[in-house]
DNA sequence: TGTAATCGTTTACAGATGTCATCGGACCTG
DNA sequence: CAGGTCCGATGACATCTGTAAACGATTACA
């Protein structure tokens, strides 16, 4: 179980793409993110190909692009990393911060709550 | 309320030591990032110091540092950003996350779920 | 059939990042 | 006073990022 590769911003909004509608071509990226030109989505899709996060099927001469590596463990990564740095290793006062200055909806509100509930389960298993 | 200057992960390491003890020397930071050589430290103030993150009165020859932008900002500034590219732009998914993930203590989800409750008031003002 | 549109590949490039070495001046110490 | 020390400033440098042009092969259309 290697460390799954670092993304960087550009590159999550690729991943998420494939990781939501794979397989995608190139062309389905694009057209998906309508806010980088081509090019740059394509240098991107090599760049993920070459750090190992996404692998591909031949169609023809086009590319199917699916992703080598599961989202969950990439956004676990992420997190911890942002949090280490930004947030000084504490969770919980991340969570705190979005609760406070991100907008929630309710049925988020709702659906932590419950969340919540859960964690606080006695003799729940917590991962390491 | 010019956009706060964006932090680097290195960065924040610093400014986080800043934000918690300022003023500060140069040799305070050094010392409380022991993972880092005090050349690096040093070259990060300087970085930090002439984006405008930090500001400094001298004190003989020596530098006292102080922030020269809110933790506050900044936070929300790597939130809305991390959130954008990370998780779609999805706060409550981020939260989700971090509750099933990231070890919070009890006294964390107590907090939360308590600050939950606040969120839920009916009538309370929501930010835009 | 030749020419334009597609594809993935390669090359480019400026700016950010992480890490340090070196530099010139102030200071302290013997 | 000379040599070492400490300080901030400056220079270096490899790598990463974001953005995109150029290239060669292939396909599709006129």
């Amino acid at each position: 179980m290697p460390t799954p590769p670092a993304l960087s911003d550009t590159e999550w909004d690729v991943m998420n793409v494939v990781w939501d509608r794979h397989p995608v071509t190139a062309a389905d990226v694009i057209e998906a993110l309508p806010n980088r030109s081509a090019q740059t989505v394509k240098t991107l899709l090599n760049r993920l190909l070459h750090k190992g996060a996404l692998c591909y099927e031949t169609e023809g001469k086009r590319y199917r692009y699916r992703p080598a590596v599961t989202r969950e463990r990439c956004l676990r990564q992420a997190s911890k990393s942002f949090i280490t740095h930004v947030f000084s290793g504490d969770p919980g006062s991340l969570v705190s911060h979005l609760i406070e200055h991100h907008r929630l909806t309710e049925d988020d509100l709702a659906a932590l709550r419950d969340q919540l509930d859960e964690a606080k389960k006695p003799g729940r298993k917590r991962r390491r």
